[in-house]
DNA sequence: TTGTTTGTATTATAATAAATAATACAAAGA
DNA sequence: TCTTTGTATTATTTATTATAATACAAACAA
């Protein structure tokens, strides 16, 4: 899987590579149990320190998304085990979103159009 | 308008009160052409700097909430005209959204119920 | 055994961003 | 003239991010 990083976003480097392999996971790009790169390898592709990338690996597994092992590398979980309420960060981030449609004029129906494209 | 700043958030405190205004003003809570509290009077209710509270004032003027004058201080825009488009960055955000809930098994329809909440 | 590769830990440093502080200025109204 | 407004300036502190250079333990291969 292809992890494209944007410099000039606000967001940090390493916060970009998690929010990528969270995107790969939920869209199916990343199958459970499904290898993922070494650190050293993704941070020499991506043009990064790898420390950066064992961050965002470090951050990925904290969460429960991968796991890890000193000889193996890093895996996609096989089993996802997440409570089914958002977390109240998540939350707030939708509200958010929704507060600059409605500001808009973007109608609930046309949100959930919007929606569907990435469902 | 009360603006509740979370000193442990990893979002700068001149965003969040950004956020905030604007949540204000998408639901209601902050009328069209109404007057906010000047930067030092907000800075000084909220404990910060009144540089900070400026900041989230230009960011809302540059992107074409408020307007503001050196007499009469800052005002809600009564004519919000944004493009109906939603920008990059928020598409980018609902996206992460979408995918931390697909992640927790939240099917589409759930997910919309949780959107009406904030709309 | 020896060598290699893995994630991880450590330490230092640089660069950037955020927040504060203390002033000062121009504009505009009282 | 005085006051209040947003704004500009300059300096400083603090925290975060990213890099760099190593090193270590674990585990497998040769």
């Amino acid at each position: 899987m292809i992890i494209a990083i944007n410099e000039y976003s606000d967001i940090p480097i390493y916060v970009q590579i998690r929010n990528q392999i969270v995107l790969g996971i939920s869209d199916g790009r990343l199958s459970p149990g499904e290898q993922l790169p070494t650190v050293r390898a993704l941070a020499e592709e991506m043009g990064v320190n790898s420390m950066t990338v064992n961050k965002a690996y470090q951050m990925l597994k904290q969460e429960g998304y991968i796991y890890t092992d000193r000889r193996n590398g890093a895996k996609v979980r096989e089993r996802l085990e997440f409570s089914r309420e958002l977390p109240a960060e998540t939350k707030e981030m939708l509200q958010r979103v929704i507060s600059e449609a409605k500001v808009r004029g973007i109608t609930q129906a046309e949100f959930q159009k919007i929606c569907e494209e990435y469902f």
